[in-house]
DNA sequence: ATCTTAAATGATAATCATTATCAATTAGGA
DNA sequence: TCCTAATTGATAATGATTATCATTTAAGAT
């Protein structure tokens, strides 16, 4: 998995440093989970402490260049990074106001609002669904 | 329309000021835009040279704490703002990666994927649906 | 209409995520 | 090994937003 990702640094005549491999193995390492870039920053100062947090938003900017992460934001003020899924069409999210868990949604129903634009005229490159509300042990504490 | 903003503020023991007036006033001049803090500041100090860029931010602020407007971001790492929908669910939003422009679009296939998650616990309490890509009139330079 | 007072304001500083700068380091090809 | 452009880390700068606090004011009571 990483050898591939550096496959694709190498073929964009990008190098392979030891930084952007630490910081692909904390993401690896973090799999399904929506990490900001310091979350990333501190995971790889525990074995790395001379990474600086310019490399990590640098490194981060460059992979989403690549397609290999996937940045987007939840209204926090701040982005988050996950890598891309292979189709490069991404699953939903939701997002629970009660704990701020982010938890993933497969079913996609967005073909039908894509083809609807697309019949007028736009192309469409990308989509984001956020939902938000409580999850199920959120619930009972928020309805109480 | 104004008044019965001020009726909502009037209701929450909240003080009707000049300020809070002129900020409604701007929004309501440009319905259908999507305005920033910023936006909505310069347009005020127009007719009121004395407004401060904090009470843009806490009356809009205010104004999404009583549902009277919707802060959403568009990953441009600022948040804009727009005038509630009256049925509290709002419409979807197309950004074009040519020229910025966001377009609203009305159709709703999210009944879909809500009912989905409600069968499954949860409770959803909002969504955020924004589609990218280029605009037919950024297209044709787009596929150059 | 005046008084009272808590709410609201504006100037300013602080914060926080992100980006730019630049001298020093280094990956990877010759 | 050598060369050099790419990369890095420290630091400063930016830009949006929030906090602080002395001053002003809306709106209810007199
Ligand atoms: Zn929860
Ligand atoms: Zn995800
Ligand atoms: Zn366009
Ligand atoms: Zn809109």
């Amino acid at each position: 998995m990483l050898d591939s990702y550096c496959k694709v640094l190498n073929k964009n005549r990008f190098k392979v440093t030891r930084q952007r491999k630490a910081i692909l193995e904390a993401m690896e390492k973090a799999h399904g989970v929506h990490l900001t870039a310091d979350d990333i920053y501190m995971d790889v100062k525990q074995n790395f402490p001379e990474i600086g947090i310019s490399t990590v938003y640098r490194t981060l900017e460059l992979l989403a260049r690549l397609n290999i992460v996937h940045k987007t934001s939840f209204d926090e003020g701040k982005f988050r990074y996950e890598f891309c899924e292979d189709e490069g069409h991404y699953h939903h999210h939701f997002v629970c106001n009660g704990c701020g868990s982010i938890i993933e949604v497969e079913e996609d129903f967005l073909h039908h609002l894509e083809s609807a634009l697309e019949e007028r005229g736009f192309i469409i490159t990308d989509h984001k669904v956020q939902l938000y509300g409580y999850c199920p042990e959120c619930r009972d504490r928020h309805t109480e």
